[in-house]
DNA sequence: TAGAAACGTCAACATGGCTGACGCATTTAT
DNA sequence: ATAAATGCGTCAGCCATGTTGACGTTTCTA
């Protein structure tokens, strides 16, 4: 009968991919960024907030993992560099609501973009029917409570 | 006609998917890390070292893509908890060879360990049939330069 | 109207990167 | 034989991004 588990050699296999691929991957939007004066931790805001439209403080915290104090830090530069704008939720006047200004709009997409070209040359290789199955396994990854805060699959 | 590009959507699909997933496998091994006192990057210096068997310093530098300054750091502290050794290239000797203790192979194994569980799930929800897609899904997305530090697929 | 909630901010600190500059042992080239 | 280049190892200072803890303010809610 077969193990229990798989083989070291073929978690292996799949860390060391994950580890250079998601390095390569980072890489592609870090070098525009760099040229902005801008980190990572900038455009993980701006993705989040144009995949939103709009989204309150307290669901991009959720979202990205980190404290309200690591957060204010990067809203605050991309506030100041016009990027990101905070109003009121009119029904909350507690809670804030984020959005992107149409320049940090043309940098999210300039960024995804810069990323988009990786990722269409990766699944190409991997074919048309792989697709589906690398969809399922990236999601099976996540940690179930993050599962909600994707968007569909196709 | 086709589109040149995939959509923004497809590609948001997949740089969501990335960014929770890896997140989540890091996450893993950092909680072992953590209870010793040791962080990701002790845990990438364990991982090439135990791959290759035994790697010289430049090899390592290459793999990681840090300084020397930032790896010196990361090996002080192997060594001093007794994970990591150090000793000569006896065909030249400037060359600083590096290897694991066998509490250090303990270690980097159980870190692989706790790894392992998610891959495990992950690929068994993908399908028999997806393992060969998603190997070169991610293959595809690392950099050339790095694909030949990689172990083989199957 | 008191208390809770949701921020925003300040301060201090950890981790893991970076550059620059030295020094030392060893190998290679002259 | 000696000079230069190579491969480290280390010190110092800095940056980006995270953490806790504490405090103040505004706004809801009981």
């Amino acid at each position: 009968m077969a193990d229990a588990f798989m083989s070291d050699l073929a978690a292996r296999a799949i860390a060391e991919r994950l580890f250079f691929g998601y390095r390569a991957f980072t890489g592609d939007a870090d070098r525009v960024l760099a040229s902005r004066g801008l980190g990572r931790a900038h455009h993980r805001a701006l993705y989040f907030i144009e995949r939103a439209g709009s989204i309150p403080v307290h669901e991009l915290l959720a979202t990205l993992g980190i404290t309200k104090q690591a957060l204010t830090r990067v809203l605050r530069e991309l506030m100041d560099a016009q990027l990101v704008e905070r109003r009121r939720d009119p029904t909350d006047g507690r809670r804030g609501i984020l959005t992107l200004t149409e320049t940090g709009r043309a940098l999210e997409l300039s960024l995804l973009h810069a990323q988009r070209a990786r990722i269409e040359v990766a699944l190409a290789q991997a074919g048309p029917s792989g697709r589906e199955a690398i969809h399922t396994f990236l999601e099976a990854l996540m940690e179930p409570e993050d599962r909600g805060r994707i968007g569909l699959s196709l």
